[in-house]
DNA sequence: TGTACATCAGTGAACGCGCGTTCACTGATGTAC
DNA sequence: TGTACATCAGTGAACGCGCGTTCACTGATGTAC
């Protein structure tokens, strides 16, 4: 019942921690076969090959191992998305192709592991509390990432023009277009209707250098 | 084990037909409350009044209500979107309101109704056949429809202009924008951040309006 | 270096739960004469 | 209009399954002297 870390540093910690990794993994190709439904510790610990109450060493119950596996993936994706700073102060086509680089490793990672993409952006499970501080912070730190890369790159375009509010805008804008092309790829709603998604990616990242282009057109609808 | 109709008409096909749509009915809430995943033949005919395998006298088994839930999904939000031909051939500015028409039907259908527009555009379960004959000819209809609605709204526009392709281009991009509106506003994620996505919606509009009058800003990518 | 003790990983049995589904059955309802 | 029969809705017991979780326990591992 004891979940903690031990207090003293030693060898069976680092066992524990090796454990935990790999218990971890297993969990994330159950998620990715069966949805979070499917998620079990006794499933885990009989592919770890224990005893189903062995994992209770590890995890105190199943709610906490999916907030683990949650918040590591808002993490994963802020990393993947955290694109470098691009050395001295960018020129306007280094912007360009920071916003596209952007696009594509947000695309990147939601294709390569859907499931974990789908733990971060659906609602959460009926019984299931999304509402630890962890897990707010998490997401919080994670949207503050992508909306300040996105504030980067538009703010860097022409300093002059943009107030902030309205890189912020635009940024909104182009989350949720990025998040309707993704969800709609790992759906497979696009491939079960022979669309390519590829010039769509394109098409998007196009109109939104134009819109920071063109701050007239970027937040405020026309009327 | 008959689930199929008994082939004799009379009172007792019309019980039959009430008790179905008691059932489904029943199941749809079971669906909004716990995800497909909750969906329980025992529970619903516990919440019916009667014994867990009474049901099996109306469905065969889980996923073929399941299947007849998505089929009537599919047909419902068809219908919601199927604005209607507007009387004359429209004007300019009757095509523009149809637009902004179909997009708040859209709209207004997922967000009434999320669990089923989950049920639409989500990956089918694990286990799941999602390839049944009666399951594919549904979604096929469906999507032709909203692209029928979508396709009409632009070729009226101006319609010299507007090759087909075109046309259908700017309907899935629209689409894609509309379905990335509509998942975020349901699964939370605005209202988790305090975004209203009126605007944003409004904005689409008006895009897609925009490019269905400049069709070189349409479908093909620029460079 | 060797011994004594405390810590802790993992086991196996158990509890209560709910699921889908099959089966043999009862009893009511509609139908045919 | 009344009776005999067939149909069919719904029941209750049963099967096998897997889940989360608790509990008392064994046995190995690390630690302190």
């Amino acid at each position: 019942m004891a979940v903690e870390p031990p207090s003293k540093r030693g060898p069976r910690e680092r066992f524990r921690a090796q454990v935990r990794e790999e218990a971890k993994a297993v969990a994330e190709r159950q998620l990715a076969e069966g949805g979070p439904e499917a998620l079990s510790l006794n499933a885990i610990a009989k592919e770890l090959g224990m005893a189903g109450p062995g994992l209770y060493r590890y995890f105190a119950n199943r709610d906490t191992l999916l907030t683990e596996l949650v918040i590591d993936a808002y993490r994963d994706l802020s990393t993947a998305v955290a694109t470098p700073p691009a050395g001295g102060q960018g020129s306007p086509g280094d912007a360009d192709a920071r916003l596209a680089g952007f696009v594509a490793a947000y695309r990147g990672w939601a294709v390569a592991e859907p499931h974990r993409y789908r733990l971060l952006y659906r609602a959460p499970l009926p019984g299931y509390d999304a509402h630890s501080a962890n897990l707010v912070e998490a997401a919080q730190r994670a949207m503050d990432i992508l909306l300040g890369v996105l504030n980067d790159l538009m703010s860097k375009r022409d300093a002059e023009t943009d107030p902030a509010s309205d890189a912020a805008s635009l940024a909104i804008l182009l989350w949720a277009r990025l998040h309707g092309l993704v969800s709609l790829e790992i759906e497979g709603n696009f491939s079960s209707m022979a669309i390519n998604p590829a010039p769509l990616y394109e098409l998007e990242v196009n109109d939104i250098v134009r819109r920071a282009r063109e701050p007239h057109l970027s937040a405020k609808t026309p009327r």
